[in-house]
DNA sequence: CTGCTCATGAGGTACGTGCCTCATGACCTA
DNA sequence: TAGGTCATGAGGCACGTACCTCATGAGCAG
């Protein structure tokens, strides 16, 4: 009646005897060492196909003797949501060491491409299985990545995309899904006849580019009589968002919403209390971070569009596990939902 | 140069050393087997933790070839929530078979507490390690839960808590903080004047007996003058609910907001759109599945609260990972958020 | 003291995989 | 035909843990 050990997982031992060959040159058939005729490999890749084997990874690390050995390079700066993503990665130190993932996290500085390719290189195989950058779109950065890639360092993007790469997976929320959502909510919030303005980081973050593209095409199929200023850059930096938030506060006087949709939120808000305008103004900003929070509660700010580090984080991890299956096939990873922040349902 | 291979994961060699036990007395103590004095075992103990070592999971189903047996006890019927919740496990199922987790899963009667507490007296530690069960809150189930643990089969709640009892871990959202949100909306939301009707689906489950209180909690503090309808229970099932519905509707002419806090939004949003008040009343209803998509594109529903099936199946599995290392320490999950899908941001 | 129980140690095998050595035999080239 | 290269097989050891058997010695009752 019981139905124990119906299925049992099928071993390299298995795909030997299904090969016809043996376990040594299945061995050198998954490891990829020499020594091996094209059409015995093809024969041991059919039986692998057939019983459908998949490594068991754990045995395999526990065999080597080795952790997966993954870099977080995390953008450093004022920008308080790459700290909180630094902190989710030391957070999930220990539970990663002991599924035999070892941890280590360098931060580059912001939006510096150059400083994030010379990190990148410095990764070789030996010591790196899997880098997962918070990607900038210079060509500096691109080259790195393939390099990475081709000296055998797989990368993942997180938070900020760099499509046309060898990066093998990106990490992050919907961006383009998210300005749109910014759109509809600002459309929806603003008094009558305001005109709204838009705050970004830099123009060459695939993230910040995405939001904008989506909040520009929903504010126009849906408002399109919504008067639109910017973007203005604000480098994610706390005190150059105060100066665009405070200069445009004194010269719109019509000014009826905000959507930042970098960092430098410390600097909106600080620029918004300071007017006096504070709960006059609809502002929506990105990520659930002090300033945001703080924000929140004083009706500073009335939405925030987070993307949950700790989230991402996890994503991150059990994606550099499936990859370091060697499966050659495109991995996917769970989808980083787009959390949005009201005053009433903050964490 | 290299930090490679700083530090070594303790291992039972390590604590048999430190102990000055053998490795055989170390693995009676770790496996609670018989034939240990306390104070020996207090000695093998008192090394664990100065040590800091921790079992090797994965080497420690290598070696029992066996993997670990988890069961999934969900509601049946018209709830298409617990449909996509079925849908999420057998989703995940291969996957957690690759990392030795054994998923089976069993539909059972909705708010049958007979019915449930039957299935959990079923397992038997023999071929369950632990049960993932949606619970409601009766005796009979109580008394399952209770005995299920003494017996040797961990059990977690999901969706719905089961305070009180033996039960290991929730994995769910902050339902007391969602019904928050949800009134919060709905103030902001609802056209002057209108009333408020409440639809539960039974006050035996206690995600909805949270939502209510925190709906009602949220409602009362912001919008005292807000006339509230309810609440009706309605089973979570389509065809009452829609006759709910629909009285509600004919009924009340100056309903303006009907906040769903249960299933059976197909009969909600039916009997809405029959209605020909679509828009024109204000919607809030819990989970993101077919018919509340249908919803919120028509317009018919204004704002779904949901709570991400599939992460919490995810979590479900790592905490039953945890759980298993045997830790007496209290297990923690990830938290599980709370979503807001507008019509704009459907995924 | 004898005979017993019981705590503990010693050491083996197994799990699935990685990596190593050595032997064997097929085939090619000079 | 001799010598070489090369594909493959056979088998062992290791990783960290589980579980088994057997030996040893301490402690105790009679």
């Amino acid at each position: 009646m019981n139905e124990i050990e119906l299925k049992r997982r099928a071993t390299v031992h298995d795909v030997a005897r299904a090969a016809g060959v043996s376990l040594a040159t299945v061995d050198r058939v998954l490891n990829g060492r020499a020594g091996v005729r094209a059409a015995t490999a093809e024969k041991v890749a059919a039986a692998i196909a057939a019983i459908g084997f998949q490594r068991d990874l754990s045995a395999s690390l526990l065999a080597r003797g080795r952790d997966l050995r993954l870099t977080f390079i995390i953008p450093d700066g004022s920008n308080e949501f790459m700290a909180s993503l630094a902190d989710a990665v030391s957070a999930r130190a220990d539970q990663a060491l002991a599924e035999r993932m070892h941890i280590q996290t360098r931060r580059v500085r912001a939006l510096d491409g150059a400083a994030l390719a010379a990190s990148l290189d410095a990764l070789n195989p030996h010591d790196c299985d899997c880098a997962i950058i918070v990607a900038s779109q210079e060509p500096a950065v691109v080259a790195a990545v393939d390099a990475a890639s081709r000296r055998g360092v797989a990368v993942m993007t997180l938070v900020s995309d760099l499509p046309g790469t060898q990066r093998r997976l990106f990490i992050g929320i919907d961006n383009v899904a998210a300005g749109r959502t910014a759109a509809s909510l600002m459309g929806r919030f603003l008094p009558q006849g305001g005109s709204v303005a838009v705050i970004a980081g830099s123009l060459h973050l695939a993230d910040h580019i995405d939001r904008l593209a989506g909040f520009r095409a929903a504010l126009e199929a849906e408002f399109a009589d919504i008067p639109l200023l910017g973007p203005i850059e604000g480098h994610d930096e706390r005190s150059e968002t105060q100066a665009i938030v405070g200069d445009l506060l004194k010269r719109h006087p019509d000014l009826g919403g905000i959507y930042n949709l970098g960092a430098g939120n410390g600097g909106l808000v600080a620029a918004l209390e300071a007017s006096g305008r504070g709960g006059a103004i609809r502002v929506i900003a990105h990520e659930l971070t002090e300033p945001t929070r703080r924000g929140l509660r004083s009706g500073a700010i009335d939405v925030v569009l987070d993307q949950n580090p700790d989230g991402e984080i996890r994503a991150a991890l059990a994606a550099a596990r499936t990859l370091a299956l060697g499966d050659n096939r495109t991995v996917v990873a769970d989808p980083i939902e787009i959390g949005i922040f009201l005053r009433d349902n903050l964490r």
